[in-house]
DNA sequence: GTTGCTGTACCGGCCGGACGGTGTATAACG
DNA sequence: CGTTATACACCGTCCGGCCGGTACAGCAAC
């Protein structure tokens, strides 16, 4: 527990958590067992089901690090989002196309927890549900024509659904494009 | 193999498509097994191994039928649109808010084998990859401003992920807005 | 000694796949 | 025409491996 201020080792909790992650990330879902989720985190079988009951509240507690994150980060880059009409909107297309480096990688693991999640019990889903269900309402109430909030969050939605299924990876002229594209419906 | 001119009995190996895609909509991949979609197909497990000789060419099959009724639907689709510019884009809309009844039980199908593809095997999307770049590439020629086919696209496929994992469902007054927005892009 | 955590050995269930059948239909042959 | 044979479609049981979860034996710190 002082090892995380150091920076060196982390929670043994947030090592499990991402072990799995990355074991997921790099060999899919059917490869996240208790046993190589143990191995990866450096722990034992044993020690990881002291943390986590079973593989059912590991999951969980995948979804739930990641909605907290999903949520914390919008709400930032909403913050930091000029004062103005279709604020909402324009947060949405900066969290899209402006996070650079770190949104890859999110990216990834959000794709990884998703399918997890998902595969295990769809309900476990609902955390992140109820995350977008706000963003989505807080874009309705945005001052665009009706369904332009809904055309933004369907074409974020898709780009998440190209890379989550590695369906088609845009290059940087096409996602300026993209964005030019859809900055037109503000 | 008389049957299905009578329509009454399907093909054996279709009928074990159907019954592993309809295990899979209502019970979720990880209840595909081979006992399973035997005795949902009425055949024995041994039968449903001399169609398809390993779980791995179960799910193939139901990949490669869903491609090419896929590609075989937005050909028909992109026929039946009148000739003029963005008809690419406007066969696209068409396929996405016009197809009624069928769509919706197509696009649960098609989301139940894309699940259990990807989970099997992400490479057994392949022929589904090569369908929507192909849709893709005949967008990019077809007139409109770069990025706006794209933009399309990505909507289409988000409206697809938000059915997939149950993240949203437009209300009827919410689909037809969001398409006067797309129409908006051609 | 108690508490908080770790390591390991093991169990039971499940699932993919192998295998040895069985009936039927068509063909080969005398 | 009758008999054998050969292929086809299908059946059901058994096995081996894997994985989630349990039990329990340590072990260090306070």
């Amino acid at each position: 527990m002082l090892d995380q201020p150091h920076g060196l080792v982390a929670d043994t909790r947030t090592r499990v958590l991402d072990a799995a992650e990355a074991i997921v990330q790099a060999r899919g879902v059917p490869a996240l067992t208790l046993d190589a989720a143990a191995r990866e985190a450096g722990v034992s079988k044993g020690g990881l089901l002291y943390h986590f009951a079973s593989k059912e509240a590991l999951v969980g507690g995948l979804m739930t690090r990641l909605s907290g994150f999903v949520a914390a980060q919008f709400e930032a880059i909403f913050a930091a989002t000029p004062l103005g009409p279709a604020r909402t909107a324009r947060a949405l297309l900066a969290w899209e196309f402006d996070s650079g480096y770190c949104h890859d990688a999110q990216t990834s693991r959000a794709c990884a927890v998703f399918l997890v999640a998902f595969h295990h019990d769809p309900a476990l889903l609902d955390p992140i549900r109820a995350v977008f269900a706000g963003i989505r309402e807080q874009l309705r109430h945005d001052g665009l024509k009706p369904g332009h909030g809904a055309a933004l969050m369907a074409a974020c939605d898709g780009l998440f659904m190209a890379h989550l299924f590695r369906m088609h990876t845009p290059d940087p002229q096409e996602m300026r494009d993209l964005r030019q594209a859809l900055e037109s419906l503000l």
